[in-house]
DNA sequence: ATCACTTTTTGCCAAATGGCAAATGGTTTC
DNA sequence: GAAACCATTTGCCATTTGGCAAAAAGTGAT
């Protein structure tokens, strides 16, 4: 809850009755390993904040093959398609890969917060900018690299995550089989 | 000018006196094949709309090559880095690899309309957003597939392009090399 | 039509990666 | 510790892609 408000403190200032009310809105949400935060086709009920552990977001390509598309560790907010007001449904999964710990606060209570904090829509508009700017430079990048540029790549962003995530998630996000991912890190040795 | 404000009109309401501010605040401009939009490392001067044309995005990696990141084709609002009061010195350059017409509004202009106009700014953050989520998709989607898939991807997403793009582009682009690419065309035919 | 120039294709071979299955290593449970 | 289970590594070979250079095709100007 405090690593929330510290971290919203980032995109700008709160008063201490402004940071109340998000508290007292906010729910403490336990993900143990494995367990789904989101799934394909369900609707969204809240919108989230991760504290602590590692998510991991994947979906089926049309050969049926899991894909992970990226990790979500510690201090990122999880956002619903980025409206507040409409259902989402989400047509990838979000599921834990160590336990979790999460800040959620239902739709409702977020529409409550919009309204009543004048600064929260810029502040949120900004995590999200910044979120997507982080994913399409991750992405990208990956694209013109070869497996052991993006091996290298993937430890120095996410060093946390190299010890904590299989080495199958690990390929997939980078986009190659695992057995050539456990051939790269044998020759980096 | 008529293609920018029927694509503004997708994301929001604007009555005509609404309309008529921001068609007499918007200017045209050309550029000619080759032309740069944007430099790397130097400010850009103002927000624009591609009508005609397409842009190239490209930056160079750390061993001096090229990279396309992606293209910007027409109808596309082209924004720096998403805030308008603090000037903006992209990393990347852009470059018209067709002539191209872009409506073009200087950073005063466009914050007077931002003034002036209540839902401005939630149509520009809902065009945004929506920018967003198609690139990190397209982007995503690459990394998992092999050349001929990406460049079936390609075709299929950027019909208007293939033939207008110079062949090193793309393989640039799609993360193959231009010999690489060439040879996936044989194939296919 | 010719020349100069650029883009694309092709040939050749080396390097990287994929696919599959077996072997190894690690962890948990009994 | 043995057994069962899962993750990772390795071997073997096929396929894909890269790198480089030459050939072919396309473009534009005169």
């Amino acid at each position: 809850m405090e690593k929330f408000i510290e971290y919203v403190l980032q995109f700008g200032n709160l008063n201490k009755q402004q940071i109340d009310l998000i508290t007292s809105k906010a729910k403490e949400l336990e993900l143990r390993n494995e367990e789904y935060y989101w799934e394909a086709g369900k609707a969204v009920k809240h919108i989230g904040f991760l504290t602590d552990g590692v998510i991991r977001v994947f979906y089926y390509n049309n050969k049926g093959e899991e894909i992970t598309r990226y990790f979500i560790d510690e201090n990122h907010l999880i956002l619903s398609g980025n409206t507040v007001d409409e259902v989402y449904t989400p047509s990838e999964y979000l599921s834990a890969i160590t336990d979790c710990t999460l800040v959620v606060f239902t739709r409702k209570d977020w529409r409550d917060i919009l309204d009543t904090i004048i600064g929260w829509d810029s502040i949120v508009q900004k995590i999200i900018t910044k979120h997507h700017g982080e994913k399409i430079a991750r992405r990208s990048e990956l694209v013109s690299q070869d497996g052991t540029e993006r091996y290298l790549d993937f430890i120095q962003k996410f060093p946390t995550l190299v010890n904590r995530v299989p080495l199958s998630y690990i390929a997939s996000y980078l986009g190659i089989t695992q057995s050539s991912l456990s051939r790269i890190r044998k020759n980096i040795r």
